[in-house]
RNA sequence: GAGCCCAUAGCUCAGUUGGCAGAGCAGUAGACUUUUAAUCUAUUGGUCGGGAGUUCGAGUCUCCCUGGGCUCACCA
């Protein structure tokens, strides 16, 4: 790093601030190329470089360096593409070309000039003035492998951004997605909204949620883990049509399908069901499969899905015969059905008994819904086709305390959960706006809290109460947009699709210099005996941060 | 939380049975005015993730710790 910082001295004592914010560019690489190509054709010959043609003012990293003495050429990215730069010696005169010698690799320079074509056939930028904007401290990856170390790659993002290509791919094609999405309900009346993240009552879906603090008001408060209670009231309040993109934030293990922070869509449909809801989604991700991948087809890791509607549909009881069957285990619909029947078969089998997470799952299992779900969790999900997406229906009451039940059988909510390649997508229903059912089923809920199910909801008084207002027939959803993003960017992990996916934190790591460390604790211990006893202790996080 | 695997120069990687820590790129110095991983010459750079142990001797073997990856658990 030395060596980049003598340099950045150096320009400072020939009075050149290597940090200089004076240069306003007039193209960016691809408005270059864009503009040059409505011009004449250039010289391929390079012998007479079209000095005539109009200036452009152009600024951004340089990502390559080939220098040759006299002269240089240089590769700049900025946000849109890569563009060539040649710098000559007696073009940019002797004291100009001087100053540019002391740029390098990575750093960041603003550039004035014309365009031509190299003889081997690249649109090239003459450069007539050149300025160093932004010295940089560290050496870049290597150049040819690149960065491969998940870990720096995560930790760094802003290496990896510029070094790999792909990756900065995936996260503009993200945010087309999320475009899209969104252009796609703003048509259709939905409007976008946006509710608290900090709650005072645990809902809207079933997970440990993080806990923090309000000082001023000294309030316990929680991450929000849905807001799917909050865009109900709003729809109490007359606004028909809502969605919200935002964070959830589920204190839970990490996996490539797991980030504790994620972003989900939710949005709300009054005077729909849970069937116009699967319509939605159909066209809705038919539409982004159709613009991201291949045509009514798409590949993911190898795996071609088809996405030609409409698309299977299969009940949590079908999942779970067809499970048990895989499995080698003898159950019929009759004894799924039956919660005695039921109830028999899973001590007779031999499941109640296990230690794995079925058995477990089983043996907390407070009634029949809920033991439906474990088997359907346990043994149904691993047997949903994976060559297309799945609509999973007719979901037990037990387990979905927000939904509306089914006319025709009240142990069962109208309700459907999409899965594509193995993974839950997307969560949607006819809701629930019986306030005395909701009412219910929240004292269903806090009976699980208090048999030690941490992830039961709380009694939302509250939101009770703006039922009794009077919510209209409404049907809602939740998309993880994460996930969803995995699918239509082929990658296999949530990782790739978050800038900075979750990680431990890098001060306990050994590549932190423990000399660093040392040196850091006894400044921190100098200062502590310097102060008064009365005087707060440092902690670790004061001693790291300092500085 | 459990099992398995990984951690060597800024980056990508070698490192044999336990026997002097290496290469390429990057960097530095020099040559070079149309290159595309430019080329050529010379050269700097290491707490082998951290700690302990075994040994005459540890990058290599053992244990503990830290971080990462995969699988599982959690995620109804």
């Amino acid at each position: 790093m030395v060596p980049r910082q003598q340099k950045a001295e150096e320009l400072r004592a020939l009075g050149h601030n290597p940090y200089r914010n004076d240069f306003r560019p007039t193209h960016t690489t691809r408005e270059v190329r864009e503009a040059v190509g409505a011009l004449p054709p250039a010289d391929a010959e390079g012998a007479a470089p079209a000095a005539a043609g109009p200036r452009f003012r152009v600024a951004g990293r340089i990502v390559e360096y080939r220098g040759f003495g006299k002269a240089t050429f240089v590769k700049l990215a900025d946000r849109h593409e890569r563009l060539q730069v040649y710098l000559r010696r007696d073009v940019l005169g002797e004291a100009a070309y001087a100053l540019f010698k002391k740029a390098e690799s990575w750093d960041v320079i603003g550039v004035e000039g014309y365009a031509f074509v190299t003889k081997t056939g690249e649109l090239t930028l003459m450069a007539e003035q050149c300025v160093l904007l932004t010295k940089t401290l560290r050496p870049p990856p290597e150049k040819w492998s690149g960065l491969k170390d998940h870990e720096t790659r995560y930790r760094q993002r802003y290496v990896d951004l510029v070094v790999n290509p792909g990756v900065a791919e995936v996260f503009r094609r993200r945010s087309r997605i999320v475009q899209r999405i969104r252009a796609y309900l703003d048509q259709r009346g939905f409007l976008e909204v946006e509710t608290p993240m900090l709650h005072g009552t645990l809902g809207g879906a079933a997970a440990r949620p993080f806990r923090t603090h309000h000082n001023a008001l000294d309030l316990p408060l929680y991450l929000r883990i849905a807001p799917e209670l909050y865009l109900k009231r709003l729809v109490v309040g007359g606004f028909e049509r809502v969605y919200e993109i935002g964070r959830n934030f589920r204190n839970e293990g990490l996996s490539r399908n797991h980030n504790p922070e994620f972003t989900m869509l939710e949005f709300y449909q009054a005077y729909a069901t849970y069937e116009t809801l699967i319509e939605l989604t159909e066209d809705l991700l038919g539409g982004l499969v159709r613009e991201f991948g291949d045509g009514t087809t798409l590949s993911y890791q190898g795996q071609a899905i088809d996405f030609s509607r409409p698309w299977p549909r299969l009940s949590v009881a079908e999942a779970v015969l067809r499970g048990a069957q895989r499995s080698g285990l003898a159950l019929d619909a009759a004894q799924l059905a039956d919660e005695q029947a039921l109830l028999a078969w899973c001590e007779s089998s031999g499941l109640s008994q296990r230690s794995d997470a079925l058995g477990q799952g089983l043996r907390a299992a407070a009634g029949h819904g809920q033991r439906l779900g474990v088997l359907f969790d346990q043994l149904g999900e691993a047997v949903l086709p994976q060559d297309r997406p799945v609509f999973v229906v007719d979901y037990p009451a037990a387990t979905s305390p927000l939904a509306r039940r089914n006319d025709a059988d009240a142990e069962r909510v109208d309700r459907f959960e999409l899965f594509i390649a193995g993974r839950e997508i997307a969560n949607g229903f006819s809701e629930l706006n019986d306030p005395v059912d909701q009412r219910e089923r929240f004292r269903q809920q806090l009976e699980g809290r208090r048999a030690g199910d941490e992830e039961a909801m709380e009694y939302d008084e509250d939101y009770c109460r703006a039922l009794e207002y009077g919510l209209p027939p409404t049907a809602g959803e939740g998309i993880g947009i994460d996930r969803l993003v995995m699918l239509l960017c082929d990658q296999p992990t949530i990782r790739d699709v978050l800038f900075f996916p979750h990680l431990r934190p890098e001060a306990a790591l050994g590549r932190v210099s423990p000399r660093a460390v040392s040196e850091r604790a006894a400044q921190s211990r100098r200062r502590l005996q310097s102060e008064r006893p009365s005087s707060r202790p440092a902690r670790l996080l004061d001693v790291l941060s300092d500085e």
